[in-house]
DNA sequence: GATGAATGAGTATTCATTCAT
DNA sequence: TATGAATGAATACTCATTCAT
């Protein structure tokens, strides 16, 4: 391993340090009140190195959501090159995957989903909106792939692919973010998993051809 | 008219003349970059008097929410005292009431969510968070009227009929949400409402009683 | 009684009402805290009508003092006018008349001290502050009269009588203001008439002459 | 010296540095009128700096005050401990000690009378007040050994040390007070030395033990 | 005279960002 | 690279004062 090599590594080290550090900050109090200072001490560095990693403020909070955006596009990716499962087979996987992302931060989704509602999104720099729009089309696109391919088997009513994604993605992080506001209005127990379930269930009722 | 009674509706007049001025610049720069300077210029008044109106400027937000959710109320509650209708009609309706909350606000349902996040909801005053809270409960509770007739009925599958009255709601939102961020992210064009009657569809198609 | 004197007696009972609105604002907030409208809303009166009666804040927190100081002109004169007491008689007289007038109103008296000491002095107006400044004039030079003569009749040692004034009236404030201080610092139990008579007697036997 | 130690003393520069720049704005504007842009300008500052070292206005204002409470302490202890000296030739050189305090600051004693109000002592943190409250009792008590010595040898009358060492005080800030007020009022000299000289004076007379 | 709605100047404080070391 | 002290622009909110009614 070369110096040059040492050294990619060890800057994507910090990268993730600080980005670990900016979820626990930024999941405890919001964009907005959390402090580069209250991120810089959770990650026991000085707020000047932030900068040496993140443009600014906004840009380190995308890349939040950025990397759950990459593991949302290889999970879905990897539904889709599955072998041996048909459309509905490819559809509950896709549903399941869609658990696991939840799953893999529950926190950090919520704060993907409003970042992507939110004035937030106009302030980023053109790379890293790039970067969200890619994956983000790359996601849906696979996701399209399997509704496309479903239609064409006759799986699934006859409807625009893409359509279906968007749906299924809308489906998605509207379940989530009403669940989250649920929680914060009326300190309701946690039935997310519930009603992902029945909202699921429902889509899959929805979107199958009927005999 | 009393004096009293006039004075009465010339503050009212105030209130909306506000919450018209709060609403553009609000929606233009979004709720951190907005200034109250901005809302009050806006509206042909000075700052102080703005607060003469809302407590500040996070009430004067949320206000905005509690118009959109006194509409909802106000649809949906008359949806579900039609009489003649059956179930499946409701549901109908209450779609059609959907896409008309839609067009009395677009950006209301970004707004919703932004307002939904903590660190919003935790500054408002408890007046404000109940009303909130209540036109929240009876909307979603109206909304849960309806599937139940239509579960009672036969009409819909035996679900929860809670649980339907949020997937329904999240559909709805998280369709609104998800076209707003692809028109910020890809510029695409506004496909909401041909995406909206998609789902409300595959929505139909997932819980109405297969025979 | 004419009707311009009615109504100078008119005017004269509202400026009165005001005063003791704010006597109870200013002694409850502090001259910052206390806000025109709270004074109003205690006067039950508009916040627009105590500039008919009073030029500003700074104005209407004056004049309290000057009511205080008006009553002490008149408790000292008359001490001195008494006939048949020697000055050392008149001496005791003076500072009974100290204790009533700390006794009429000890809150605004430690209002007036704070006003002597302060910023607020210097935003006065030419004819408030002359008429402050012409009271105590008056005020300090009864008392020096007192001395005067008790100097002459070889009652009290033989020093500058003024001066004398001076130094019985720093003793009364400065024993008030520190009493009032240690109030607030130590929450300790109310010791002013105790430590004000030792104070008023340690003077007497310091300005006595030993024969 | 090491870098941790150097470092300590740079701070304590610019504490200082600060202190001194609020003394001067403070004493020319009084605490409203100041503003901490006035006061960055006075020290060469930015605004914000000024809040790395003092937590906010009312902060920086109380740490004039804890300076002349500190240097007081430190005569007054001194006095105290000196040997070979009787009580009463202790008691003249408090008074000395008080000429110096005057002579170090003599705008303090109007600032802590400011300080002591109670609108200013509600917003201190609570280290800053106990600081402020524990030298306060400190140097209050070693002038009240002074006399409970003298009142022993039978140097003084038999009174309450604390009482006496509390009039010593308030006559000693009385007496800067009302001339402070006389310049504003009457725009007269400065006499304060001799008034103070004849109300020490006059205190000693008072207080000593006639054989 | 009395009102009280409207004004708008005034300011303490915060915090993302920079840059000398 | 890393630091963290210093920056200074930015802004919500207050409240003494005015003036049309």
């Amino acid at each position: 391993m070369g110096i040059r090599e040492r050294k990619e590594r060890e800057k994507e080290r910090r990268r993730q340090q600080i980005i670990v550090a900016a979820k626990r900050v930024f999941s405890e109090k919001g964009f907005n009140k959390a402090t580069m200072e209250d991120i810089a001490k959770e990650a026991e560095l000085s707020p000047g190195t932030l900068y040496l990693y993140f443009k600014n403020k906004e840009e380190l909070y995308a890349s939040l959501s950025l990397r759950i955006l990459q593991y949302l596009h290889i999970r879905v990716a990897h539904v889709n090159k599955e072998q041996g499962l048909n459309a509905l087979e490819k559809l509950d996987a896709l549903m399941d995957a869609m658990y696991d992302v939840y799953d893999f931060d529950p926190l950090i989704i919520i704060n993907m989903f409003h970042l992507q509602s939110s004035e937030t999104l106009k302030n980023l720099s053109d790379e890293l909106l790039y970067e969200i729009k890619d994956l983000s089309r790359k996601s849906i696109g696979a996701i399209s792939t399997i509704f496309k391919d479903g239609i064409e088997t006759g799986h699934f009513q006859d409807r625009h692919p893409t359509a279906l994604a968007d749906i299924f993605w809308s489906l998605f992080s509207g379940v989530v973010l009403w669940e989250a506001s649920k929680k914060i209005i009326d300190k309701e127990k946690d039935y997310l998993k519930d009603t992902l379930k029945t909202a699921f269930d429902l889509f899959r009722n929805g979107v199958v051809a009927h005999p």
